[in-house]
DNA sequence: CAATAGATCATCT
DNA sequence: GATGATCTATTGC
């Protein structure tokens, strides 16, 4: 354990289900997509390239697989513990640098696989409303994946070039 | 700054 | 056996 942290999500991606052939549920149940069936508000953790893990929020009612990829915190407290980590405690990265991709959030936080499956609304892993702020929000394809690469589906915040920095550097598309 | 290579493995065909 | 919702380091302008 290195420490509770806290981060505001500043860019996500939504993935639907069996319309979305880019969406891991597209095929309909596996032992790894089980948790996209089952109610909003869990989490929904994999691996990727044999090496990093992503966070999702279920975010359909129950038999429907659509989630929401969480890809980007803005590191509001407990920026030490993300960085330590993050293994970066020696080196010269900023804070900015600390959760601005999918990868590194779940490292930042301390999030993994064994997060699966856990309620997000209670627990150690919570994601809640945040203030009353307005702000303006972008819509981009989605990062990174092969088919349907030209759906508008990655949400972020906007008009805010001092907000922009927390969010990944990966062009849309493929 | 842009493009590329390599790391590394659970999942599904 | 191929693939992939990524990241880092490196090379080339």
């Amino acid at each position: 354990m290195h420490g509770s942290a806290v981060g505001r999500i500043v860019e996500t991606e939504a993935y639907l289900g069996l319309q979305d052939r880019a969406a891991h549920a597209w095929r309909g149940i596996t032992p790894r997509t089980k948790v996209l069936f089952g109610p909003a508000g869990h989490a929904y953790v994999y691996l990727i390239y044999g090496m990093y893990e992503c966070l999702n929020i279920v975010a359909d009612k129950e038999g429907e697989p659509g989630c929401v990829l969480i890809r980007a915190l803005e590191p509001v407290a407990g920026l030490s513990a993300m960085r330590k980590r993050r293994g970066l405690l020696n080196k010269d990265v900023r804070d900015h640098e600390l959760a601005n991709g999918p990868g590194k959030l779940t490292i930042a936080m301390g999030i993994t696989r064994a997060h699966n499956g856990a309620d997000l609304t209670r627990g150690r892993l919570v994601v809640c409303d945040g203030t009353e702020e307005k702000f303006e929000t972008g819509v981009s394809p989605r990062i990174g994946i092969r088919h349907n690469a030209d759906w508008p589906m990655r949400f972020y915040i906007a008009g805010n070039t001092s907000v922009s920095r927390f969010q990944s550097s990966g062009r849309p598309g493929r």
